[in-house]
DNA sequence: AAACCCCTCAACCGCGATACG
DNA sequence: CCGTATCGCGGTTGAGGGGTT
């Protein structure tokens, strides 16, 4: 469940995310978006790399994120479509508002599988699987990968892009971000305060500071064409438009980082 | 009460795809 | 066209909780 936070060589801590991080990296996100995962944990102060950054918030700190209490429906839906889809879990997302391609993901493998095991028709499916070596198991994914593909060529069946491209803050509409589902338990979702934004704002002090060294280490180095989302009060919590800049107005219009 | 086992799920890892210079 | 950086996806791991013996 909870992994004990740990270190790797680069210094970079790993494991279970402590509420601290958690709230730096939603105070973070929520108010400047995700212009660049890689960049992103020094401008917050995290001691993570970005891909740990990503999927924290991909997969827990998102709003809008549904936490368990799957309904029949979604059950439902989720079967089906892996019978058509296969182990395309970030498809399978997309068709559930709110799940995330881990969470399903994981639900298959600790409920549905079994539960799909136990039903006759489609158990024919679903059990063949289980007895299949690792290696069978990926031939078999790639006949059903394969035969999706060739029983659909050019398909107008519709198969949404992967919510990590749909539902990623990095595409997300503003509306995403805004309507936030109280649904998370409050262990997990704690609404940011202004608070939670002081320690952004004590690099955004006047002189510009945070955008020219924001926990700047020794080697860091801020790209020429460096870019960010900003937010503009009057469209909380998120405004992407024409805002100005350190280095000049962006037209977020015309930017795609989110 | 203790030991063991099983289950859950957050997080990591590796790789392919895509973007960019 | 090529090399590099970054992103996104799917598979896998393993800590910890709960159930069973």
């Amino acid at each position: 469940m909870v992994r004990a936070p740990c270190c790797d060589k680069t210094g970079l801590k790993k494991g279970a995310w402590t509420p601290e991080e958690d709230k730096k990296l939603m105070a973070y996100v929520t108010r400047y978006g995700c212009w660049n995962w890689r960049q992103l944990p020094k401008f917050a102060g995290l001691q993570r790399c970005g891909k740990s950054c990503r999927l924290r918030w991909l997969n827990y700190l998102r709003p809008n994120i549904k936490r368990g209490n799957y309904t029949k429906e979604e059950e439902e839906t989720i079967v089906s479509l892996h019978k058509t889809l296969g182990n395309r879990w970030s498809a399978i997302a997309a068709q559930l508002p709110g799940r995330t391609d881990n969470e399903i993901k994981n639900h298959w493998h600790t409920n549905l599988k079994k539960r799909s095991k136990n039903k006759p028709a489609e158990a024919k499916e679903m059990s063949s699987e289980d007895d299949l070596s690792p290696n069978d198991k990926n031939q078999e994914q790639d006949t059903e990968e394969t035969d999706i593909n060739t029983q659909n060529p050019g398909s107008t069946t519709q198969i949404i892009e992967s919510p990590a491209r749909t539902l990623s803050p990095q595409r997300a509409s503003p509306g995403d971000i805004s309507s936030v589902d109280h649904n998370i338990p409050a262990t997990n979702w704690d609404p940011i305060s202004d608070d939670d934004f002081a320690f952004l704002d004590a690099y955004e002090a006047p002189g510009g500071n945070f955008w020219t060294e924001p926990f700047l280490s020794d080697d860091y180095f801020m790209p020429n064409d460096f870019l960010a989302p900003f937010v503009d009060p009057d469209h909380s919590p998120l405004y992407y438009g024409e805002i100005s800049s350190p280095f000049g107005f962006i037209n977020m219009d015309d930017c795609n980082l989110c």
